[in-house]
DNA sequence: TCTGGGGTCCTAGGACCC
DNA sequence: TCTGGGGTCCTAGGACCC
């Protein structure tokens, strides 16, 4: 908490739906819902006049449908126009101060003590008085709402508090005043799971969770989350403002408009999903050591397989590769409602660059490299050249099939397949012992 | 015609190492 | 031969955010 609000925070109204007023006005004054449009899809943004009929973000959209009546704009959404009009806004809050967080496109926080402006309450108001004006012409009528505080959570509780194209500033020493009259769900991290928690004790404002002890409250929500909650009630939170954080995981997925059980079709999926995320990896210059499958059954369980590699990906048949492997591992008995694909792990260098040579056994799809086998009879004088590959098909006489988990230079990890479709023992052999042998695919290849 | 897509962070158990 | 303790990495799941 510093000692006059100098953090501002900025959220955009009903952004996408509001970029879709601006560029076509037939749409001003009447609902319009942004999201998907096919049977499973949800909605992402509700103009306010669709929110008056109870239309929600995260809402199926099916139900929006059943609430707003008819002439309500069902829309699928335009993401490079909502990113054009989302630059604008960011580069008018760069003018404010070099220290700009983009949280997502339609927010973000400014450090205004980086910025040289008056801090006083008279100063900050003329100030984003000011913003919200160029704000409504740069883009064309999009709205915001701000606040500012002496933290981020202030700032963000600010701009929540007069919506739409509100403006709050909190003076420094009101911060718990502001705070304790709001429900807990006021404050970042609290979710309707938590809120259930806090609730079942009697604790439904900021203030009630005031009065709880730091071991209460850890004992009920977790250490680290209840760390936090302790201090946000109190309003301590020295968060900083940070530019460009850099991305930390890449992940595609989809939802299926139907389940799907069709081999061929998940194979073409996991294909399609590497590609997206290695465009996007290599795009930005990084790749990373980690994969990432993710499965919705028809049930809507969901479950998540990954598999840590000894060097960074960011190649879409490589990543597939893994992904497919996998996906071979999970029971698909009744079908798959979404498949998804990730690379964590991820490193500013992208695989294969000028500082890779030496270091990189390198890995390759097992289809490129189908004659390389290791050599039994090699004396192998110095450090051994493993053949083996992650994700290479291998049998042994004793342990059975399985495939390459890993590779070092004189080791190979190998998981065995278990019964039925569960994953195996893993175990890890010299690269080269001689038992051990290229085998077949298994039957998940199209 | 129930429940998207892109993320971040935390927890917990097991492996492994010293 | 009744069994420590800490640290890191990996995996899986879950809460939460927009």
């Amino acid at each position: 908490m510093r000692r006059e609000p100098s953090i501002l925070h900025l959220d955009l109204d009903a952004f996408f739906a509001a970029v879709e007023q601006r560029d076509k006005p037939s749409l001003r004054g009447r609902p319009v819902v942004v999201g998907g449009t096919g049977g499973r899809g949800v909605v992402a943004t509700a103009s306010y006049e669709a929110r008056a009929f109870g239309a929600r973000s995260a809402m199926p959209t099916a139900e929006a449908r059943r609430l707003c009546p008819p002439g309500t704009a069902f829309l699928g959404g335009r993401f490079a126009a909502y990113r054009r009009t989302s630059d604008v806004v960011m580069a008018l809050l760069r003018d404010l101060s070099p220290l700009v967080e983009p949280v997502s496109i339609d927010e973000a926080y400014v450090d205004l003590a980086a910025g040289g402006h008056d801090l006083s309450v008279a100063g900050l108001t003329a100030m984003a008085t000011d913003l919200k004006a160029r704000l409504a012409a740069a883009t064309g009528g999009v709205t915001g709402s701000v606040g500012i505080g002496t933290s981020k959570s202030l700032a963000k509780i600010g701009s929540e508090l007069d919506k739409p194209n509100g403006l709050t500033v909190v003076p420094a020493g009101t911060e718990l005043a502001v705070l304790h009259p709001l429900p807990v769900r006021a404050l970042g991290g609290v979710g309707p799971v938590t809120a259930e928690r806090l609730a079942q004790i009697k604790v439904k404002t900021v203030g009630d969770l005031h009065r709880l002890s730091l071991v209460d409250l850890t004992s009920l929500v977790g250490q680290a989350n209840g760390a936090g909650l302790y201090r946000l009630a109190r309003a301590d939170d020295d968060r900083p403002v940070v530019a460009d954080r850099e991305a930390k995981s890449v992940s595609a997925e989809e939802t299926f408009a139907r389940d799907v059980t069709d081999p061929a079709r998940l194979a073409a999926e996991v294909d399609a999903l590497s590609a997206r995320v290695g465009t996007r990896l290599q795009r930005s210059g990084t790749s990373g050591r980690t994969v990432t499958l993710k499965v919705r059954r028809y049930d809507f369980s969901t479950l998540t397989r990954s598999q840590t590699l000894a060097h960074a990906l960011d190649d879409p048949r490589q990543i597939a590769e893994v992904a497919h492997r996998l996906l071979a591992a999970v029971d698909r008995t009744g079908g798959l409602r979404l498949l998804g694909v990730g690379v964590s792990g991820l490193s500013p260098y992208a695989q294969g660059d000028l500082f890779a040579t030496e270091a990189a056994p390198v890995v390759e799809p097992v289809a490129d490299e189908p004659d390389v086998e290791p050599v039994p009879d090699d004396p192998r004088p110095g450090p051994a050249v493993h053949a083996w590959y992650p994700g290479q098909d291998v049998v042994h006489p004793e342990l059975g099939a399985g495939w390459v988990w890993g590779s070092g230079l004189n080791r190979v990890t190998v998981r065995f397949e278990g019964p039925l479709t569960r994953p195996g023992p893993v175990r890890t052999l010299a690269a080269d012992d001689p038992a051990l042998q290229p085998g077949d695919p298994p039957d998940w290849t199209p």
